[in-house]
DNA sequence: GTCTATATGTCGATAGAC
DNA sequence: GTCTATCGACATATAGAC
């Protein structure tokens, strides 16, 4: 229930925002729609002609929920690298997993095009920011010349949306927080010796990632 | 259908288990359990008395299926680099996903610890496993010792996970088949100069990936 | 072990009054 | 725009004969 100022197609949108991501599309029903918005059986098909108009527009709402804060930071005055490290060690909920990315694994999403379009635009804008900064940053000689940038932009975000799927499954934020720090890690070991700034090789006393995914509530 | 020969248990084990790949715990229903295994609906409860205990077996099943053959891989006789990079490079159906790792998206299964117990457990073997090959090849001087082995692991784990991910929201290969090579190629870019033995830097005539996720059935 | 019949609930939607 | 009533189909079993 939504305070009561929110107009009905408002709260509907919300509610089935927030179901597609607890529990996916397919498994959310227009009852539990209803029960959450507190919107009335007629009002919800009089807004939306199907369950489908309504996960379209939820699924449109969750992407823009997330999409600016990620392209607001990647093309941010800040240093190169230092983008790619806010970018990788941003607060996630690790155990909730990705309101887009959890789409992909909807086989009713997967296979219905008009659904699937705004989570493949999301990755794709997500990715086309990635390789400017993370070209950006080998140029400056702060990370290896010998990988593609377009390769370690798809890298970067499938170890986003993989680190969700190893939290789940091991019901423990520490998977996904030590896949994006070791990323991070990595590609900073990559850069030619002239420009390492960072700690000296050593394999001991690596600080722990603290726990970046326990915090806020952000995502892709 | 399947051969007359198969008992009913072991008919209505591959059904499940293949629909649970294709759409979901949830999604599944007994009737198509059914129609696909063609055992009636008597013999089913008779086996299995709920579709939870029939889904319990055939997630088993899956694990039991995708393990050994990553298992006898990553403890096999090669050098730890060529097995890494066997490890990333191996077909895997990008499109369709994996088996095992797409459990932890069906929130029926995410909050039924006795299903997710097998997920858990499948995706930890291999977690150790590439943790060991990943320290033997760090002390072998083929890749970086600024980054802790049990974040590498993480982070492969995470980046095929994720690759399918990005795979499917594309309704392409190609996004997977590039974060698994980038991370193989950063792999071996983060070597100390020393032991590099691979290509000379370069930014251009990155050879493509060869689409290894085109080919074959594997998959965690 | 396998079969047919039956049961109870929910899904996703439609009808039509207000 | 919102309400209540209703619908045919399907989900997830259970009952009980063979």
């Amino acid at each position: 229930m939504y305070s009561q100022g929110m107009e009905s197609r408002e709260r509907l949108v919300t509610a089935m925002s927030e179901l597609m991501w607890e529990r996916g599309y397919a498994a959310t029903s227009p009852r539990e729609v209803r029960e959450r918005s507190g919107v009335g059986q007629g009002s919800m098909y009089h807004h939306f002609p199907s369950k489908r108009d309504l996960a379209l527009a939820a699924l449109q709402r969750n992407c823009d929920d997330l999409l600016p804060a990620t392209t607001d930071l990647l093309t941010g005055p800040d240093d190169p690298m230092d983008k790619i490290a806010a970018y990788l060690t941003r607060p996630r909920p690790a155990l909730k997993g990705c309101k887009v990315g959890r789409m992909t694994q909807d086989p009713l999403v997967a296979t219905d095009p008009g659904l699937l379009a705004p989570v493949a635009d999301a990755f794709a804008t997500v990715h086309h920011h990635l390789t400017v900064v993370l070209r950006e940053a080998a140029e400056r000689g702060e990370l290896s010349t010998a990988v593609d940038p377009e390769r370690l932009a798809y890298l970067l975000s499938a170890t986003i949306q993989g680190g969700y799927v190893l939290a789940i499954a091991a019901q423990d934020p520490r998977p996904y927080d030590d896949a994006c720090a070791g990323a991070l890690e990595l590609l900073r070991a990559s850069a030619p010796p002239a420009q390492r700034h960072d700690e000296p090789i050593s394999t001991t006393n690596i600080p722990a990632a603290a726990s970046a995914s326990a915090a806020s509530e952000r995502n892709d």
